[in-house]
DNA sequence: CTCCAGGGATGAT
DNA sequence: ATCATCCATGGA
């Protein structure tokens, strides 16, 4: 197995692959064991370089050294093009926005291929960042072509075509619940091409977004997301709890009534041509970044334990912590 | 506009 | 061990 090193400045793999933008790779041995769309890929950062161990998929055996784009095929993947100080010098100078920029130095949003971007995303919807690890491992698993890097084995992400002849009762039995019936629907939408993922590319932002809104199961915040992820739309502002969180206490404070379509209208004038960029710098430090002691005590949860009623109160204060 | 299904991980008790 | 909480979409 050959190993093939490139140069990668400005970029932490961690913080990027840890950042709930893409859910598939595993921490193996100090590096990343996952797939950059067919390809089995080993990946382990020591500084500015980045290691790399490939591997072929069973179905399609390869191994061309001739023609090998190994390294391309990476830096592209993780987008070690995109001219990060100028991305992140774009972003409004403010108290919450500054935390986030120092904070997530060399993260990048990564250019992932459209199909299991939206697949993945809809089945992303009301669940948390460690379910949706699982529900990729089972969907990949299951429906994906195996394929190993050195004696690890992997599978890549099922095309739409091969989800589309699985059933919603096996998609449910990858823990994806209502979810299954969407997917499903979609799958079948792509792989008859009514849904050109790649014609699409073409398209302005307002059309592409309204197209994927018109898929079962996309609606605005998963739209954006793919837009962001698969399209390389920077603008895009995915706003989910933790995002609509930070606007209302950062940017709204003490402000009632501040209505969705406020916060988005807000938030495409306020963080301009990158906004998409600065939001996931918002989302991932506001995620994992520690916080103050005392600050994180929930106030009002030894209250709620029974009453179902009080369960409108509790909802009105929960943004406050 | 409001309400709520849906289900598995997570954290509090 | 139980129990409340987290969550996006779509339909009533």
């Amino acid at each position: 197995m050959k190993l093939t090193e490139i140069d990668a400045s400005n970029f932490d793999l961690a913080m990027t692959l840890g950042s709930g933008q893409v859910f598939h790779w595993d921490g193996i041995d100090g590096g990343f064991l996952g797939t950059i769309g067919d390809r089995p890929v080993w990946v382990e950062q020591q500084g500015d370089i980045l290691k790399i161990r490939t591997g072929d998929l069973d179905c399609l055996k390869q191994s061309n050294l001739e023609t090998d784009d190994t390294g391309r095929m990476v830096a592209n993947y993780f987008a070690l093009d995109h001219p990060l100080a100028e991305i992140s010098g774009s972003f409004p100078d403010d108290p919450a926005m500054n935390a986030a920029r120092s904070y997530c130095r060399g993260l990048r949003i990564i250019r992932q291929p459209k199909w299991e971007c939206l697949a993945m995303f809809i089945c992303s919807s009301m669940k948390q960042v460690a379910h949706i690890r699982q529900i990729s491992k089972k969907l990949r698993d299951r429906f994906g072509e195996a394929g190993k890097v050195d004696a690890k084995i992997l599978h890549a992400f099922p095309s739409a075509t091969r989800l589309a002849q699985s059933s919603e009762a096996e998609l449910r039995e990858c823990a994806l619940g209502y979810r299954a019936k969407n997917l499903l629907a979609t799958a079948r939408l792509v792989a008859s091409k009514e849904a050109d993922l790649e014609k699409w590319s073409a398209l302005p932002d307002i059309d592409l977004r309204a197209r994927l809104c018109a898929l079962p199961g996309v609606g605005a915040k998963v739209a954006n997301c793919v837009m962001l992820f698969a399209y390389e739309r920077l603008r895009s502002f995915p706003i989910d709890v933790w995002i609509e969180r930070v606007l209302r206490e950062k940017y709204f404070p003490r402000k009632r009534k501040v209505t969705a379509s406020t916060l988005s209208a807000f938030a495409a004038v306020h963080f301009g041509e990158h906004g998409g960029y600065a939001q996931q710098y918002l989302f991932h430090h506001a995620r994992t970044a520690p916080r103050l002691v005392g600050s994180r005590k929930s106030a009002g949860k030894g209250l709620n334990r029974k009453a179902k009623a009080r369960s409108k109160i509790d909802r009105v204060k929960r943004p406050g912590l």
